[in-house]
DNA sequence: TAGTGTTTTGCATACGTATGCAAAGGCAAG
DNA sequence: CTTGCCTTTGCATACGTATGCAAAACACTA
């Protein structure tokens, strides 16, 4: 039974319990002497200091609560695993929560997160209420949202750099003399999706191309299906621009499945996110990579940094990713980059 | 700042602190004069019960441990979001570790685990040494091991049907003429893996079929690959059955586009699991279903009855799956069921 | 040896809640 | 009005640890 208390070790090693608190406290004041006695004696009792009974005293849990809203998105659970990873080698736990992104939930999951006292947040896309984001700051619990912006909202962010990401989108399709273009965007409601939206539209704009369609994806893959549909039927594209690699897949199924085109012959396709089906054979996707490591890197330097400084400025951090070519898209003549 | 206590709301609304306890202690004693009283205090100071402290009293967290060893396989993240939301919908909240299949950080972890007295533990495919689950067992936590049998530990468990699986996969294949039936098999470290390579065997050896090869695909996406060749090679079967349907995307990856083959005109493939993607028109993979929410469902009822009865028996779930019939496997004339 | 500065140690208390116990209150029957 | 029973309430304490404070031990110099 674990029911050994620091009281037991202490006497057991024959100092106080305050000792034993101190040799488990790092940075506070031991001599050798006591650290060896009191370390052996909670060795032989089986002692561990208990986290609920040290959280109480110091208000810090060492947990960190993480927000989800998608995970059929596999973008998502390769985040959440290396994440999770980085987080436990810094001896943070993860509190995790499935949400919509309803904002009423997340308020309320939310509210649950700031009653553990957590010691921040993570947000995996998923959007808070501005209440709530006072709240965080009032209770000193710093937030970083991963994957996503929030505009006026003095939140830590990590981003890719979507903009960037849209552009370049646009001008691999145009070199490659595409000239019917179309996009599946991403969720407006996300700054993601606006954003990659925008860097799409302002390249083609600037290499003088006028879309032929742009519509909602919303992230979802029976959406993305549907307006698949409608718009090869109305404006008969020769290129696609899909807001996530999530969509792009039910695009492309569409396309050659449903309709029996040919992926790149007759309509070249470009996702985004580079998550590992699309490098598998059946789907080939040229995307524009998020990076990953690079992104829960940040996540992780920002939380604990912020924790550990307390009033530490907010960062927002913007990573640049990389088109990675592959066989859905038409390949520009003499494309080298 | 919300560092409002229970003894504000008791000042405030001119009664004890217990009686605050009570009030946000369902089951507790207090009269409907005072809860009222105690009701509008808290709402006006915004005061909530600090669980920590709570947990401090009780022993009990409200938090369950979830370890989690892939994720790249589709079938986690979405069997981690369906436990999640059920679990917060009974009011418990879920630490979430992921780890290894390697005995020793298995170890570690659930150690913490221990330490942070959490009222029970999930493990989605991870095993757990004999050692470990006494030390659960002395500390009273319940322990389900989700989609993994383990002998003799005497732990509850919940899996599919695995065996009747495989023999389903085998008795498709047979029914349809097939006569040269390959497997790559799971991991044989796991029950899973073990037990429906066995089911599969023995629905082979009832219709007096040999199979031409068994190997070994380590539920690795890579690993799979490379037996297909191998066994494509040297075997030149006309039947495959993979062991879940992460590695027989690899498998169909392989036999179509590298070896330009048609599935299922040249080969078979049936999977495990019915995975999202599965059912994708990409692959539109033949497989064994394992019926996510009743596993997952069978898990919550499990673990939450073991923690709200201390003591009651364990239990071993085992919930049997459809053959779900697409397009990747030659479908036997006259096919009914 | 005395004196000074630095660690180390123990004592006591605090963190925020739940709960056993006994006192107080309420209600109905006699 | 008393008796008895059931409900509600407050008091006090416990959970297991961290930490400010002052006493004690130690190290070193003069």
């Amino acid at each position: 039974m674990s029911k050994v208390t620091s009281l037991d070790v202490a006497r057991m090693a024959g100092v106080s319990q305050s000792a034993v608190s101190r040799v488990f406290t790092p940075g506070a004041s031991a001599s050798k002497a006591t650290a060896e006695k009191v370390k052996d004696a909670a060795e032989k009792l089986g002692y561990r200091p208990n986290p609920i009974a040290r959280a109480m005293i110091t208000g810090k849990s060492r947990i960190i609560g993480l927000l989800v809203a998608y995970l059929d998105n596999q973008f998502y659970p390769v985040a959440i695993e290396r994440l999770s990873k980085a987080l436990q080698d810094q001896g943070y736990h993860i509190l995790i929560f499935m949400t919509s992104n309803d904002e009423a939930e997340v308020d309320k999951v939310v509210q649950e997160l700031l009653d553990y006292r957590v010691d921040g947040i993570i947000m995996a896309s998923v959007g808070m209420s501005n209440s709530l984001t006072d709240r965080c700051a009032a209770a000193g619990i710093p937030v970083v949202m991963f994957n996503r912006g929030q505009d006026g909202s003095g939140l830590s962010t990590v981003t890719s750099a979507n903009i960037e990401g849209g552009r370049k989108a646009a001008e691999f399709f145009c070199a490659a003399g595409h000239t019917r273009i179309a996009h599946v965007a991403g969720w407006q409601g996300a700054s993601t999706g606006r954003d990659r939206r925008y860097g799409f539209e302002m390249g083609l704009t600037q290499l003088e191309v006028a879309p032929v369609a742009i519509v909602e994806g919303m992230y979802n893959r029976d959406i993305a299906a549907e307006v698949t549909r409608s718009i090869m039927a109305e404006h008969n594209p020769d290129a696609i621009f899909v807001g996530n690699d999530h969509m792009a897949f039910a695009v492309m199924d569409v396309i050659r499945n449903e309709l029996g085109l040919s992926i790149p012959d007759d309509v070249s396709i470009i996702g985004y996110d580079d998550v590992p089906q699309a490098g598998w054979a059946a789907y080939d996707l040229t995307t524009v990579r998020q990076p990953v490591n690079r992104m829960v890197e940040a996540t992780v330097d920002t939380i604990l940094g912020q924790i550990e400084t307390p009033g530490a400025p907010t960062q927002k951090t913007e990573i640049e990713g990389p088109l990675i070519v592959r066989g859905s898209a038409r390949i520009p003549e003499g494309w080298t980059q």
